[in-house]
DNA sequence: TTCCGGCTGGTAAACGCATACATTCGACCC
DNA sequence: GGGTCGAATGTATGCGTTTACCAGCCGGAA
């Protein structure tokens, strides 16, 4: 059994209301006492219960993080936002990953009640008044990449739309005029503001009959998609797809496939993960600033537990930006 | 204020024992109180108080994770590992990164205390009797790459040692005799025993005259050491580096230089992280079953909170394997 | 009818801590 | 020397739960 503050107090010879003044610095304290309390703790190794202390406290110092996953790039670009911010402010991160629906997502949440001041959630897949139904109602909350606004909560998403869209023109400029989509999952909030940026730069007249490929983010998805746009009879001289790691699966399959990138096809992505710049050809890409996301959400979810009243339910967009490597045939550039 | 057991009750007409018992199906209840209570728990949108709770079933179903850093593929990784099997078991993940030096690592312990059922630390600066020290003597604990036993714990660890003799070995077969070493940050056990593998594999005449330069773990300090390479007078015909990122850093600096890999230069990493199969050459390298790190040293955490009479502070070492890619000249492979 | 035993359900204590409030004590002033 | 005031410290309550223990009730057996 560990030692508590009572124990410290027998020891030291005092109340436990001395034990605690001393150790947490509030109240008057003598000189004598305070070294009698901080020999004792030190000598019966304690540290304090933060259960028991936050449950008279309500403060956890906690955030709790929901995300769909963890692992990839593109999380550990976002939670590395986060944690920095988090590490900053002294705040811990409990984390819970992998929320196919809603249910599973209500259930994570339940077991954050009382152990988190705040939660970050991410859910690509439910719309922000799901999530905020499902969450108790004085809990602080910010939403990342949420389909809608939410009734009480901020929310901070990408501009996929604005992103792809200047893709698409970007290839449009550079001559390209058959060019498919490698789409995101189905349902998923990001993938279609992508897709509906593809679809909207394209145009009217090269929309309709623009060819679009479902994939799900996965490499594997990319090289099937890539698989079939090498034996397609009419091939797309330009490929866009809707994150990175598809679009390096697909440069795979074409690469199996003896399709040259860019000489024969143009390829571009999305998010620009560390891994983008390091493939060859260097993957031209959009930036999606990931990691600010999580740390402009961190932030913010701060500000509204310290001050619960400044909370407003707005909706903040980061903007995009194009970058511009090899894989699509334009001017070369370094790819440090 | 969010609704608490007493409100529940109060709203049913119960007592909050009976509540108790209804939502967690322990003790006997008529089918009248249960539907009384659910009624009126899911009418208040109540949620137990998980601090309250856990306060006095002394069990959090929490595990704290502690790391030098959370970033990159190999932490990724690793947390990959971690995840998997603590959402298997329905446990909760509390992560602390970033602890320079056991103080801090000691505070992130402290924050931790009550709130986690064990602990999961990798301290590969801090030797395991300072970090036993600093842990809750009652708290399990787990430890990853660290370097000497423990008195209480058990610890996993790559065979740093074995992996980076087997590189080096693989390299002498392949003809090449002037192999340096890019070197990972002072005082890491994992770089110390990589170092010491390359030393052992070369043999006493070569590991006399054998060129190591210091880097960090990071891309750029592998960019250095490749500038640095490439402008040496005698040049080293084959370059092996203490870990993967280092090795691009490495590659990106040869490529700067117009060094061929591997022609002019023959380049190995350690780690095999996802990345090191998609750049050009792809990258021999030797893999380390992060992944399998995290997995097992939760697994077996699970196991010594479930049963602490069980626990033993054994040290397992997981194996590597030689992966050979293109980077090293060797016969080609498929890079899939 | 009486008594006993098994279900139900309530009462209250405990988990470890912070803190409002009460108490004590010494110093200081008149 | 008595009174006042402030600093130091102790006492006790409550945070939201679970659970040991006990009381009541009802049915069945004698």
């Amino acid at each position: 059994m560990a030692a508590t503050i009572k124990d410290v107090a027998t020891r030291a010879r005092v109340s436990t209301a001395s034990v605690s003044r001393v150790l947490n610095g509030t109240g008057a304290v003598t000189e004598l006492t305070r070294q009698r309390v901080l020999r004792a703790a030190q000598h019966l190794r304690y540290t304090p219960h933060e259960a028991a202390r936050s449950l008279i406290t309500r403060r956890t110092r906690t955030i709790g993080v929901l995300l769909p996953d963890i692992h990839g790039e593109y999380f550990s670009e976002l939670i590395r936002g986060i944690d920095r911010a988090a590490r900053q402010r002294g705040l811990q991160l409990l984390v819970s990953s992998s929320h196919g629906d809603a249910g599973e997502a209500a259930l994570a949440l339940r077991a954050m009640n009382g152990r988190v001041d705040g939660v970050l959630a991410m859910s690509p897949y439910l719309d922000a008044k799901s999530l905020d139904a499902a969450l108790p109602s004085t809990l602080p909350a910010v939403l990342l990449n949420t389909p809608e606004d939410a009734d009480r909560s901020p929310a901070f998403v990408i501009d996929d739309f604005g992103g792809a869209a200047a893709m698409v023109e970007h290839l449009r400029a550079l001559g390209y005029r058959r060019i498919a989509h490698i789409a995101g999952p189905e349902g998923n909030y990001e993938s279609a503001e992508r897709l509906r940026g593809f679809h909207a730069a394209l145009g009217r007249a090269m929309s309709a009959r623009a060819v679009v490929v479902a994939g799900n983010f996965t490499e594997e998805s990319g090289y099937q998609a890539g698989l079939q746009f090498a034996a397609a009879e009419a091939r797309p001289d330009a490929i866009f797809a809707a994150n990175d790691m598809m679009a390096i699966g697909c440069l795979l399959a074409l690469r199996d496939s003896h399709v040259r990138v860019p000489e024969d096809m143009a390829l571009a992505g999305f998010d620009d993960i560390p891994i983008a710049r390091y493939i060859s050809p260097p993957l031209t890409t959009v930036r999606a600033q990931i990691t600010e996301l999580g740390r402009q959400s961190l932030e913010e979810l701060a500000r509204s537990i310290e001050d619960r009243e400044s909370v407003r339910p707005e909706r903040h967009t980061l903007s995009t930006q194009l970058v511009i490597r090899e894989s699509c045939g334009a001017a070369r550039q370094s790819a440090r």
